[in-house]
DNA sequence: CGTGGTAATGACACCGTTGTCTTGACAGAT
DNA sequence: ATCTGTCAAGACAACGGTGTCATTACCACG
């Protein structure tokens, strides 16, 4: 910058008010200025810049997993609400470990990161607060916060979880598995309510031995399902709390023959949902909204919105594509 | 910075040694500067140390879309890469937008990126040469560098679209659609040729109607097949040039009740393409591979190596799962 | 016992900008 | 002709750290 000034016959201050596109400098200055800029190719450096301004124009977002259509879907978003400001994302994904979090978290603060979505791994958030109180924007999506207050963009997982069960319920079934996720997750542990709300509210017994948690991955989903269904009284329909196990419990009814005869419903959608044979149905969650909307609370907050924190539910959506409508056999 | 040294009764910068967890610091001084540091929640300004030490710790990753498979599971290798050495990962998407490209590129090499991951919109990327020769460190993906030397890492386009092409008229197909994407992009139009050179090779000629570019999405990859199939004389194979493509394709197929009429090879591979009625036959590229070599590249690069650039061909993998084993109609 | 070497700490300038304040010039009002 | 206000430009001190060099204390060695 001290050569574009000396270039361009003028100082350093000038410089600056000439690349930062402040008023009142006279045309004939801003054009030599930008032609010493060019000629040198001077890049401004937005990282001295922050230190006086104190706004770095970066937001964190730390997610379960960037290469998880959800989460991938979720960054986008941000993204696009970022770029209306020339802002810039900085990204993680966390793998549901506590410690990677911790560490995250503390990174981005470290870079003064102007707000910050988090999609926690972590049940107690409460280490978040002496930065709260510094002043750090957070809104968390997917989960709720715990131990601290902020804002929160999530889906009605319990209805959504309701809904899927009630569903299966209304075609007939009375042996519905749960495929769920590890339940030390919230959102997994909500879905699990949520099916169980559902039972309680017609009239069934829960069988725990229809109730397998802790599947994390597409493989455990198929093999968890496969185990289950080589017992002597097997379900007639399955309830997949996610994605990926939704996924393997699609291919292990495929490797049985039984994709017809099994009644399947899965949690998120994902592309190509549509597209197996038969359809799958599920309960979507809108990752648009969701991604669109926390960016923009993010950022009324940064803007200085004090009102309350609020934890915003979105409605989850049941689209119906032919698994879910399979009767019971007789 | 400053509290922590005054509670801890030492120089500033002392307490940056400590912070940095730098060596010859008595083990007192040491505790009772974490000490301080935890009782005033000081967080170190990762920001005013990179002005000083011209080593931000992030590199930046510009790839086509974030949301999509390929590029999500590219940023994921990346990130994985990266976390080993405490860094952290800028990204945008560029949706094949030159200017946005320009943009982005700007915006980070103003935030002094250690190094850039650049699957490029723009075929001329001549406009990189003054930061290149100011240090900045590039690893192209997905695409060659057009006008300047950088490295880059991609897969042999050409020989996956020869060996699917082949592979299809190894089953007796003989009219093969080949549906493509803008043949502005690179990729696009290396998996063209590689696709003639297959027919050539097998003395078949070219027929212009089968060959169908432009198509960016699984909506227009769909239109696109509905249309040609509705002539007189169809193809008997087709070869989509890129995943949502072959997606598009597949769901048309579908549509028309063909599924298993026509064969179908798709380029790229996608979770759940062994889950469709039948499983997609596809050319897979390693993503996972792509991503660690051009992050292990870039990190070499930005550790001084100076050897000349080098292009890195991954070979594709042509993965048969029925679709593409349909033989021709009789 | 003097000499040299190493470990632990601090002083100070500097990294590349911008906020704040000052100065000078000039236009319009009185 | 004097006063006031606005605009353009610059001087200077931060912003929050770290590199470099100097200083002191201590130990081993011939």
């Amino acid at each position: 910058m001290r050569d574009v000034a000396a270039l361009a016959g003028v100082s350093l201050k000038t410089v600056s008010r000439v690349v930062n596109r402040e008023p009142n400098v006279s045309a004939p200055i801003v054009a030599k200025v930008t032609r010493a800029v060019e000629r040198l190719n001077y890049r401004h450096n937005v990282g001295a810049s922050n230190l006086r301004s104190r706004r770095t124009g970066v937001i964190g977002a730390l997610l379960q997993d960037v290469s998880n259509s959800f989460s991938a879907g979720l960054l986008r978003a941000l993204e696009d609400v970022a770029r209306q400001r020339r802002h810039v994302v900085l990204t993680a994904s966390l793998d549901e470990e506590v410690e990677r979090e911790r560490q995250l978290v503390g990174d981005l603060v470290g870079r003064r990161v102007d707000g910050l979505i988090l999609m926690p791994a972590t049940r107690d958030h409460s280490y978040l607060a002496p930065d709260l109180r510094a002043g750090l924007r957070v809104v968390f999506v997917d989960r709720e916060p715990h131990g601290i207050v902020t804002d929160s963009v999530l889906v009605d997982n319990v209805t959504g979880a309701f809904d899927a069960t009630r569903h299966l319920l209304g075609q007939g079934h009375r042996r519905i598995l749960h495929l769920g996720d590890l339940d030390t997750i919230e959102t997994a542990h909500q879905r699990q309510l949520g099916y169980e709300a559902a039972l309680r509210a017609a009239g069934i017994r829960l069988d725990p031995d229809l109730v397998v948690t802790g599947q994390r991955t597409s493989e455990m989903g198929e093999e968890a399902l496969l185990r289950v269904f080589d017992s002597p009284s097997p379900p007639t329909a399955v309830f997949a709390s996610r994605n990926t196990v939704a996924i393997g419990a699609a291919r292990a009814l495929r490797r049985l023959g039984l994709s017809h005869q099994i009644a399947l419903v899965g949690f998120d959608d994902f592309p190509l949902a549509d597209l197996l044979e038969p359809g799958l149905t599920v309960v979507r969650q809108d990752v648009g909204l969701i991604g669109r909307m926390a960016a923009d609370i993010l950022y009324a907050r940064i803007d200085g919105d004090t009102s309350p924190a609020e934890r915003h539910l979105v409605p989850p959506k049941l689209v119906l594509r032919g698994s879910g409508e399979i009767p019971p056999r007789a």
